[in-house]
DNA sequence: TATGAATGAGTCTTCATTCAT
DNA sequence: TATGAATGAAGACTCATTCAT
């Protein structure tokens, strides 16, 4: 699940560091778990040791301290997926509305479904403390996100299916559902009450229509 | 309610009774500043106490708990807002799209962009540790929020603006961009790159431009 | 209720101290209550004035100290019936027996099953932290209370109806089951498990029984 | 469980695991001191730490909290008791009148005269205000207690030496003399009067007396 | 005399961090 | 490298007491 293995193994580190590096796995992966289940504050370190089955003081061998870990483990988890993601999009076939289709679709598959929407979702809630971390995400996610999106969005006005528009902006049109279902299926979606029951693949399919036809009568989908 | 005829009349409030009444104005004042600087468990009572210019003590003569005094903040800063504009969508006149526009614009100005927006952000951060808050805020903002929407998009599919829809469904539709802002200002804004810059104004103009008419060439606004 | 009846009416107190001491009866009633059912600590002097009809300040005007005000109580209320049982006793006409039968029972009527147990209890509970009081009431309380059991036994001894004995040890045999009472009925009383409720008129007749006769089965009744 | 081996043999045992293991026994026994003489509301944890010579925090390594501390205190004094007793009377040989009397007579030599009264009298002080604490003691205490003294006044009646009684009532009239002993010993006893002084073992002796041929002279013991 | 707003020391409990073993 | 016992600072909340009015 760590972005260990995408490591370049040729890579000349020290034997002492990298052991290091290798070692905490386990420390990082419970972390993870932790910190987008409870947030920074509310996940204690001792826990954290515990799911990863060494003790407390171990864990400090590893981690300056609870900052140290975070930081960690946020940089540990992020930028792991886009040159898959990169790659398919080099090679697709079908219309700029498929493509954005696709796009925020197979997004909800590996990232949204997945235990990788709580790192966002945990980069929002912290970045007001950490914001080394937050430019870190907006560098390393964000960025590289934002192209993708804007590359499709591109895409289609250059072949007149979407009309012309200030692409920067679009972007954050298309990327506002998304923000929305991590924060939803992270904060509120425990007590969501009757009338706010989110259900993430129709919200989707709702949104992707609404972007390509709007809600108005006469623009018939 | 003291003997105001035996003070002279250009004085005629006593100290300690005028701070008495301003008390809560001024401790809610603070804490709103605080939680949405520091988030609600990183806030400690005293720090607002003294922001305000009192004791510790003082502060839970006028709130019971921290919590309590959280719910206040949000009562005082978002949820008062909703009799207004109930007020003013019940004598609108204009077109479900006016209304909309209306609603995301106002709510931009009431809300998004002042201080009041960071509670949001406060408990979509915390709310896991904090149900009870959760369960407050989705009680107090979310369903009023939510209903106000859903009438708006209601009216549009009865007036034949807006073609039939879920209408539960579309309301995340309608609130997502709001969400999205909501973060961005807190969570990313102080450290935007280059190419994520985002003008709320700008943004909000957009996102209604393309809930109503989506992004396809066709649907010529 | 209170002894304030009893002080004589020509006692030359200045004025203003009689209107001081006049006045905190209200409060004295009160926080007789309070204390007794909650113990000084848990008992707050808020709550005090409050239901003397006063405000806390108040309460700090009449008495210097919650200490004070606890060591006010326990002197107003002790030693005020003695004086009517003394004269019962000096003109008791029945056996000795019936003499203790009686001073047990007319014990639990007066005392015991009133609120002036509470004081008993009250004065046992803190009597550590309050060594003046303990003395006091040793003085007051105590001793004449003692005497008049004392009286009772030397007056079956010499009646011959009971055997001859240490009389200043046996008063406590006489003394333990009230004590015994007034702590079960103000301590574990509210949380009495199904063996151990205890009826006082039950257990006094059978204490007195006991007293006389033993639990032999030889000393038939 | 230390490699004990590789150590030498002298010094077999570590300092800190030695600590580790006589930690609760130390808090227990500075617990027991405080509670006695300042009762449980009074006795602050971080006195009770520094007594045992450790610090607050490590106090709640061991005990959960004040309430577990002192429900610890409990059964390491006085709870503890019960089996030793229960064994002994399960092979005790005398008459129910020796046994009555051996039950009273230990029990002083084992609780009243030890730290551990001081338990039984804080419990009655504070039972109102720590109702799980009052609880507790009922069950662990009260109840096994009351049930050996049925015991003995069961078999008593079996055996035709005691007359037949109501059992669960007579339980009272033999715990109310210790009860009077406690109370005396930690409430009124610093400041006893001429009159008053109390010696425990003659009192027992007096009390069993008492309990097993009366008052009444003609029941020569 | 009476009020009640304000104070701030005091208390339990948590938890990141250290360090002897 | 690994442990886990020990630390102590921190934080929410209470309540006796004061004092301006």
């Amino acid at each position: 699940m760590v972005a260990a293995s995408t490591t370049p193994p040729a890579e000349p580190t020290p034997k002492r560091a990298r052991r290091k590096e290798a070692r905490p796995g386990e420390l990082l992966d419970a972390a993870l778990d932790l910190f987008v289940e409870k947030g920074f504050s509310a996940t204690r370190v001792e826990e954290v040791a515990a799911r990863a089955g060494v003790s407390k003081g171990t864990l400090f061998l590893y981690f300056q301290s609870k900052e140290d870990l975070f930081k960690a483990v946020v940089r540990e988890n992020i930028a792991n997926q886009f040159p898959t993601w990169q790659a398919e999009f080099n090679t697709f076939a079908g219309t700029s509305a498929d493509m954005l289709r696709y796009a925020l679709s197979s997004w909800w598959e590996r990232i949204g479904n997945t235990r990788a929407s709580g790192i966002t979702k945990l980069v929002m809630s912290e970045a007001q403390n950490f914001p080394e971390i937050a430019a870190f995400y907006q560098e390393e996610v964000i960025k590289p996100g934002n192209a993708m999106i804007r590359r499709i969005l591109k895409r289609g006005v250059a072949s007149g299916e979407f009309r012309t528009m200030d692409l920067d902006q679009a972007i954050h049109i298309v990327v506002a559902p998304m923000i929305f279902l991590i924060m939803w299926k992270h904060a509120m979606g425990a007590c969501a009450a009757s009338a706010s029951i989110v259900d993430p693949e129709q919200f989707i399919r709702m949104q992707v229509d609404v972007l390509l036809n709007g809600l108005n009568a006469k623009s018939t989908p």
